[in-house]
Formats: C-alpha cells, structure tokens, sequence
DNA sequence: TAGATTGTTAATCGATTAACAATC
DNA sequence: TAGATTGTTAATCGATTAACAATC
C-alpha cells in the first residue's frame, strides 16, 4: 500500500481515537479542552497532541484550548465520516455475520449493501436485512453498485483470489480479517484485523509478566 | 499496562507473523530459509528480521540460514503457544458468539471455559457446546476455575465494570473488543481490538488517496 | 577452502518530548 | 493587562537500516 500523503501511520491511528473521546466529551456536555486535560484522558502527552492537530491545521486558540464540538467535527472530516460508504461482506461466517449485524458501523456511515457467500445453505438467507448472495455474482455487484469498501471475512485458502476479484471490480478499500497478508496494487487500501495475532500478544505478555515475576522472587 | 521486559512492543508485534509465515514455509514442507527469504515473504528488511530473532537468542546458522521448523517451533514457545490458557468471554452478543465459533483459537491453546451475559434470553443457551451463565455468577467462576484470559465482547458503557470485576476475580489478561481503553493494574494485561478505530483508518486513507489523486491531475 | 549468511555494532532515520515565543 | 495555552522549533529518544566481522 502506497501512501499519498506525508502524515505519518503512528498519526493516523491516533485519530479515531481522538475522535473517539472527543464524543465522549461532547457528550457529557463539556464545551472546551485544553490538550493537557486531552493528555489526562487519552494517555498521549499533550505535546503529542498538540503536533498531530497541528498536522491537519490550527484548530485551536492560545489561552483557551480547542472547542470540543468543533475540533470533534474537525477530526470527523479529516477521517472521511462526513459521507457514507457502499460496503459489501465476503464470506457470511461467524465474522461475517457478527459485522453484518454491528449496527455502529452503519451509524458511521458505513452501508452494508450485500453479503456473498459461496455456500448453497447460506445464500439467500437475509441477515440484517441483507440478502446473502452467491459469491459468483460479486464482480458484477460491486461494478453495478459501485462499492467502495469490501470486507473480507473467508477462509485463509479463499482470501487472497476473493481480493484479487475485488480488485479487478475496482474496489478501493479492503477491511481484511483473514490471516493473510493481501497482495493489491498500491491504490488499493487494505487494513487488517489479524485476530490470531493480537491474541497471541496476550500469550506473550502473560510469559512474559510470569517469567519477570519469577526473577523478583 | 506496565511492561516487564525490554523488548519493545515493535518486535512482539511481529512475532506472531513471523510465526504464520514459518507455519506456511512449513506446510509447504520448507526446510531452511535465510533472513533474505524471509524478508521478501513478510516485507520485513532481513536486517529487522535478524535484529528480532536475535533479541531471543542466535536461532540461525552462519551460511545456512534458520531451521524453518525449529525456528518456528521457538517463536511458538517465545509466544508462550507451548501450553493452553483458560477464557472465558463476557458478552453473547454478535462478536461474542463469533469469538466462541471460532474454533482456530481453541487449536491454538486458548480453551473457552465459559460464556456470560446479562440476558435471561441467551443464558442457558449453548455455544459451540459452552452454557451461557449469568454474568453474576462471573467473579466465582473465574476464581474456581483459574480463569486467566477474559475476553470482553460487552457493550461499552458496561465494560470497564466487567474489567473491574475480572481484575477482582484476580484475571491475567483481557482481550477488549469493547470501545474503550479500560483501567486496570499494571500487572494486568490488556489487548485491544479496537474495530472502528481500524476501519475510520480505511475511510481516512481513501480520503487521503481520492485527495492525493485530484491534485495530481 | 570459498561462499553464504548470521550475529552484532554503528549509522541513520523517524517519532516523541521538551521548550518557549506567539497570542488569545 | 496577566494568565493560560496554543503552534512550532529544537532536542531527545527509540526503532530501523546498513555494514561487516565472525563463522558455519
């Protein structure tokens, strides 16, 4: 994957989760914010925060802080949720169907349009009023419905041939959960969700507090 | 989350892909591979590659490279994959079940011990052959059955009292797939899957990309 | 032995933190 | 105006890459 811009992934990754608290504040009616009360609640130093705001623009005002509503919108922007998605689910298993039926991504502006499978038990069934369809006819759907985002919820073996066909279709953005690394052209975007290897961090970490623990001794 | 080691999380992260790819190398009934190999496989430089391996001990051989398997039976033991750990997950909901069918984190050790919610509808109800018990019954279960892995699949607004509760019951590690960053000890051991923080970084990098492409033309 | 490739140190690069002038 | 807090530059820290001697 390509990148067109010069902010930094360690940036980016950083920004949802901004906007994450940002709701959170906004919420609790809290109207200003100054980076280091952002640094108490976000873990990050308020110098951190102050460079990566400043990386999309000067949002906020010396001696006051950032108004929570507006740098809350700001950040909405910058993340592309101001406009929906056309997304569609490949592979309706427990992942598939447990994406299918999380309502908040819909909220986010993220639109389910189809869910394809390639078991004969599944297709037709509508899950989250969504209609599973046959994974044959995919190409076609994503080109006539113009869909942007595919979810790729398959088996190993199957992921990276569902990809390419995706590819080809011209999808732009791929949220993979198959334990593979994908290989697209470099326009195309693929973020990962690699579940086996986030549990296996837990593994490690708890070795690792034992073995320290140990050693105290 | 303290840290007991000092080996940076940079590394840890990609140990668990280092043991895929070898799993694969294995599969396919590879012997040897170099760190050359191995970096045009994972994208790595080979000069990570080695740097990594070597934070655990000298695994290779001058002029011959690595032992696939023994290699790849190391990194498993560095992940701490050479035993099972007992988990339980908190929330039946969508991601809940998705978790409790999905039967490759049972083959890599982690054995569901329980499944618990708050709904009298779904208690009682069995997943992939584990009852689903109220939740209240939690903080007994994890203490009588030696519990070291929580898996937190709740809505948001109830997770941190779960956490709390785990850490009360005297849990190791969680897994949070809930959206919030939750506050334990620093003994305790917290991964998050954070899903919408992962796909707002989709619909950032199109953004980026549609934005990237306009200004080129 | 000669060739290949590791283990490891040094150099580079990038990200984070500190500091402070600008300014609300 | 005085106090607060940003925007921004400079300093530090850590992670990645390059280089090469060691050695199989």
């Amino acid at each position: 994957m390509e990148r067109f811009s010069n902010i930094s992934m360690a940036v980016v990754r950083r920004l949802p989760k901004y906007f994450r608290y940002l709701g959170d504040l906004l919420s609790n009616e809290i109207r200003r914010v100054s980076s280091q009360e952002l640094s108490k609640i976000t873990g990050f130093t308020a110098s951190q925060i102050r460079q990566d705001l400043n990386c999309f623009g000067g949002f906020g005002q010396q001696g006051y802080g950032y108004n929570v509503e507006e740098l809350y919108n700001e950040i909405g922007k910058i993340l592309g949720l101001d406009r929906t998605y056309k997304t569609v689910i490949v592979g309706a298993g427990n992942v598939g169907q447990a994406i299918a039926n999380y309502t908040s991504f819909q909220k986010s502006g993220f639109k389910l349009h189809g869910i394809f499978d390639v078991n004969p038990k599944v297709i037709g069934l509508s899950i989250n009023d969504v209609t599973v369809m046959d994974v044959d006819d995919l190409e076609k759907f994503i080109k006539q419905n113009d869909i942007e985002i595919g979810i790729i919820c398959t088996p190993k073996a199957h992921s990276q041939k569902i990809a390419d066909l995706m590819v080809d279709a011209g999808i732009k953005g791929m949220w993979n959960f198959a334990p593979v690394d994908l290989k697209v052209p470099d326009n195309v975007i693929v973020e990962n969700v690699h579940l086996s290897e986030s549990l296996f961090t837990i593994s490690y970490l708890l070795k690792e507090r034992e073995e320290t623990t140990k050693k105290k001794k």
